[in-house]
DNA sequence: TCCTAACATCAAAATTATTTGATGTAATTT
DNA sequence: AAATTACATCAAATAATTTTGATGTTAGGA
């Protein structure tokens, strides 16, 4: 055993920890990225527009917005009996690197 | 149903995709993302100075260390009997936002 | 050489996340 | 008012991840 270092829990606190393993979560899945890399190109987007693109069950993708909605990655507007998704561009800036918003946000470059 | 938009499935390629999914993947864990600020903070450490400020069964460290080393975020330097683990600082800042380094790297600010 | 410390790895169990298909609800159209 | 479209939600099935405890390996010390 080497010498015993002082303790240092790290500097972030639980719940910041909690929420940025929330949104990482989100972000973690190639279908996510894609639906998120869609919505970079085409602002907003109703649900039933993404489904012939991303060729998904409806239900499932239902699934996926909602886990990014809950991260505050996109967000939701209901227009009549449309839906309406588009990025939260700050959170997301907020979190990825300039060149990773490049590649998923293309509307940044 | 609305007009259907001309086929566009995102600009990000399939490998890419998965590499991200990877990456992000390894952040999604407040364990792990523990475990990077405290690699931040400490520079350099071997798994034994690890266990007691992190409060974890030896074999689980080494799992989750392992997840951060097969996304590349960290990097592992043998020594004799002790491996040595630190952060992959360049990989980090390309993947997080200046905010987040702040906030998980903090040797940044 | 034997013992121990510092790990990694493994298999089983436990926990989480995802997928699927069915059903529910509200708005719109006929 | 009935039918249809555009979703959300639910419960069950499946799949992936994490946790645990045991065992294996290697290097250094007695």
């Amino acid at each position: 055993m080497k010498e015993i270092p002082l303790l240092n829990n790290g500097s972030v606190s639980k719940p910041d920890l909690a929420k940025y393993e929330q949104k990482f979560k989100a972000l973690a899945d190639q279908q996510r990225l894609q639906i998120i890399n869609i919505l970079a190109v085409k602002e907003s987007v109703c649900v039933c527009d993404l489904t012939p693109i991303i060729d998904m069950p409806q239900s499932k993708l239902s699934y996926h917005l909602k886990i990014l909605l809950e991260a505050d990655l996109i967000k939701k507007e209901k227009q009549g009996t449309w839906n309406y998704y588009s990025l939260n561009v700050s959170e997301l800036k907020g979190l990825l690197s300039d060149q990773l918003c490049c590649v998923f946000l293309p509307s940044c470059c």
